[in-house]
DNA sequence: AAACCTTCCAACCGCCCCTCC
DNA sequence: GGGAGGGGCGGTTGGAAGGTT
């Protein structure tokens, strides 16, 4: 007998969502008597389910270490990783991710995380830039994926830095031409990134592989004054690039063997004006950082080159 | 306001592994 | 060694909630 089937034939034992009042039967008999002998539980907590869908309510809603709410971006961040490394372990994600379960991980990353990674053109299941960039009839090309800077910062140090070289090289022929307005920018305006030494800025920007990283404070948002990117190499007097519509491109961004730099979020808290920012927020912060809405007013835009 | 569509997530299902006898 | 049972895992589903037309 399969043990798959005990419950579905085990006739008259309910299934579906649970009352407040099962929840309460269930829990009451846990604490009393631990959790185990799932399949004899039932019967003797009073409850009219399977053990096994006790069991699975108990582990992904009713344990009281169970964290709800929101994935943090910390959080996001460690599946990331972890996923690049193990696939779909979803238990052994979730035992990273202290009062996270397996499921709950499991629908974040179906929900949300691969939506994000494929419109950052990345593949959710290789964490390798998508190819299909190329073809030519992909709809990639001709409506770009607008990368998402802080998400390529989180997510940055989990990909293979070979596989993001070529994903830059080959993104660096669709907008080749901002890119290199940018750095020619940096280079002309001597823009020094405080992450990244003028000797490694200068290598990585002769390539044309890597732009500099921005700091805690940049604003992105602009909820902050824009004299913050000075702190950052950038040069108020001069105002960065950005191109004619106000938009500033991340196709180009990549972060080549970068692991010896100091990550942009290695205090452990976000991005965007350090804020522990809820995920609408976050994807609003994407959503609007996906194209840098500078303000085009005292921006001399021609005078950059 | 209502119909329709989309998103999200709790719950279920089937398979697998481990332990016990 | 092998069958049975217990529990865990990943994939999938269904319905509620929210959004859009």
């Amino acid at each position: 007998m399969r043990k798959s089937s005990l419950c579905r034939e085990q006739n008259g034992l309910k299934k579906g969502s649970w009352t407040a009042e099962e929840d309460q039967k269930l829990v009451d008999y846990v604490q009393k008597h631990g959790h185990g002998r799932w399949r004899t539980l039932p019967k003797h907590a009073g409850l009219k389910r399977c053990g096994k869908s006790c069991r699975l309510r108990w582990t992904n809603y009713l344990r009281p270490d169970i964290k709800r709410g929101k994935f943090s971006i910390e959080e996001e961040e460690t599946i990331i990783q972890l996923h690049s490394g193990m696939g779909n372990k979803w238990s052994a994600i979730a035992s990273h991710l202290p009062g996270r379960t397996d499921n709950e991980i499991k629908n974040y990353w179906n929900t949300h995380i691969t939506k994000k990674l494929l419109r950052m053109g990345i593949d959710p299941v290789t964490h390798a830039p998508r190819l299909d960039l190329l073809e030519p009839s992909s709809s990639l090309l001709i409506n770009p994926p607008q990368f998402d800077l802080p998400s390529l910062l989180s997510i940055r140090s989990y990909l293979n830095p070979d596989i993001l070289n070529l994903a830059t090289t080959l993104l660096s022929c669709q907008d080749n031409f901002k890119t290199q307005e940018m750095v020619t920018s940096m280079q002309q305006n001597q823009l020094q990134s405080p992450f990244l030494p003028q000797s490694q800025l200068m290598q990585v920007t002769n390539s044309s592989s890597i732009l500099p990283y921005f700091g805690h404070d940049v604003n992105i948002n602009g909820h902050q004054p824009y004299n913050n990117l000075a702190n950052y190499g950038y040069d108020e007097s001069k105002q960065g690039t950005v191109s004619q519509n106000g938009a500033f491109w991340c196709n180009n961004l990549g972060f080549g063997s970068s692991s010896s730099i100091t990550p942009l979020n290695s205090s452990g808290t976000s991005y965007v004006n350090g804020c522990t920012s809820t995920e609408d927020e976050r994807d609003s912060n994407c959503s609007k950082i996906l194209t840098f809405d500078f303000p085009m007013s005292g921006l001399d835009v021609n005078g950059l080159a």
